[in-house]
DNA sequence: AATGAATGAGAATTCATTCAT
DNA sequence: CATGAATGAATTCTCATTCAT
């Protein structure tokens, strides 16, 4: 029985220790000693500090990913404007939500993600990429069915995300206090005149 | 004379480890190496490794800061529309240099400010929010001088910050063969719009 | 359960690699080679190579004060000049007992006390200055009652203490086939001698 | 014409920095920044850090064998008390002005030669070992004239310089303001009654 | 599973000394 | 003689990881 919460209790205190000190500066006593456990029960339960990192930001990227994906797939579907600004409201908030909810990792993963640590480039800039895609593709298909207008929806799509990302980690981490449905009202607003929503549009 | 020689070497040389491989997995004696000095050299020119950083670091951010605070205070003066645009246009196109003349060390500063390394987070985060309190000022006036509608200026502050930063590393750092003047003029109409900028405005 | 046994063969080495070299020409390295260990198992133990030196000392230094202080506190007791004799014999042979059991202790306290290193300066001049204190205490006493004469009661202390601790460390570490009995004896005698001492004493 | 005062602002400058923090701890870099010259500049006048040492020490070293041996040779020459009195006080007189001249360079020499640092012990020792010699002979010379009575020669002669130098030292260093007429007077009658000296003797 | 002592490669930094100018 | 930049060996200390108990 000692297992599940023992593993808990250093992937907890991983994230605490990770999140106050950053990956490199973290040293694996600093887990164990957070945890009250000894030094080598560490390694009964993760190859290496690496190894932990990325089985505390996996749970979270799955997660994000499978709504993303799930989500963008419809984002600007509907057959008239305020039908379609309902499902981009959906993705936004939706995809904040899943912040909102692991928070603590979302950070994590953001920071280490650009932070030139190396490692963990990877992983982040593979989800930005895949996030990148999809969106795009969305653009794309909103363009051609008339509902914005965007010279190139490559760096339309950058616009989309940076702005998404960059606003929610700021006002979760930063101003802490903020409202965060005002946040995604102005959000999907902004975002859609900044694409020359048809705001008219009807099938 | 070698000293300026030998500098400079040792600084060009620190920033592209440091960009390879992030300040905390660059060794001084990768730097040297680099620079093909011994390693004892190093130390008499810099106290530390942080100190490199922060050097190399200090005047760009001189750079960006004057050119930011000079060039934003008339981000949205004009007394037609076209002026207003021109003018937006200007901050965009001034600042985007100073990053595209700067690269390396934008991107550096970028990545350790966000990375949890500890040090540069100050440093970084005292440049953004400075941009921001820049930003926001204007953004108040033009929505007093009722060119512009936001419902809540900060918010629409950290959404110029965030589109503008992070495209601009995007597309200079990754996605390199991007057309900047696109870009540019892109942004201006994507943020203009998102701020429903008044197009028929005139004194 | 290598503890102790690890540890306590860390002190005897370094305390061996002090006596040959020095404090500062001793290099961690060099004890945890002659221990046996490894580099890093040094560090399990002291937080650093003065730790580990202030540790030696302590032992030595608590008991040769506790000693000193208990014994010189009846230095020149006793009614008649054979009593009192007797007593000043005790302090030194009771000091005397302890220096011989901690010799190489001693040793290093006395050469890296007087030597420039610095930091055990402090804790050497202590312990001087507290000797000198006591002893200069019983001196004035013993002046009082008639029993001695001396001109400046602080010139004498250090006379007596400079005498002893110079004679002792020179015998126990130079000469070392000296009669340690005889040392002793004659000690008493020349500083009785020296002080004046009243051998015709009766209370 | 630059050299004499370069290297003798060096000398100066080594002195005062080998006082400050020993030997050790001085950095050639301390004594070149205190002489006002260039780093390369030393070794135009030393071979080594140790070297200047040494040449600093050697004036001393001779000067006080020179006196010694040439004092202690008539140490307790004599035909009456008072004459052997006036000479004791004679070489303690003359030792105690090299002393006093060369205050700062005794202390270094001193503290070195006992600090275990290395190669400054053999220096000192060799000092010390030369002036217990010529003591002893003294000492053995006067108790054959029946001048003394001393159970061993050897013991009372480290007695002797022990309470010499360890007094010559605190009271010169430490205890500053001391009389060291007072000290010279006191130290003659202690040592001699120490030596059960005849002070009826005549010839 | 848990422990925690032991490991040792590796990092930053110092500083006496050299040498070309 | 004076300079001071360059050198690089040497040293302390850190910390992820292993492994016998």
């Amino acid at each position: 029985m000692g297992e599940p919460s023992t593993k808990n209790a250093l992937i907890e205190s991983a994230i605490r220790m990770f999140q106050q000190n950053g990956f490199q500066m973290t040293r694996v006593s600093d887990i164990v000693a957070d945890a009250g456990v000894a030094q080598g029960t560490f390694y009964n339960y993760f190859k290496s500090k690496e190894e932990i990192f990325k089985e505390i930001c996996n749970d979270f990227i799955d997660q994000l990913q499978k709504k993303f994906i799930e989500r963008t797939e419809h984002m600007f579907d509907g057959d008239t404007a305020d039908e379609v600004i309902s499902n981009v409201h959906r993705v936004v908030r939706d995809v904040t939500r899943i912040y909102q909810d692991n928070l603590n990792v979302a950070e994590l993963l953001f920071r280490e993600g650009i932070g030139n640590g190396g490692i963990f480039k990877e992983i982040y800039e593979g989800m930005f990429f895949l996030f990148l895609e999809l969106i795009e593709e969305q653009v794309e298909k909103a363009v051609n069915r008339g509902l914005i207008e965007i010279e190139d929806t490559r760096i339309g799509s950058v616009f989309l995300f940076g702005l998404f990302e960059r606003s929610l980690l700021y006002f979760m981490l930063i101003q802490k206090n903020t409202d965060i449905e005002k946040l995604e009202r102005m959000m999907v607003d902004f975002v859609l005149k900044g694409l020359s929503f048809n705001y008219h549009f009807s099938v």
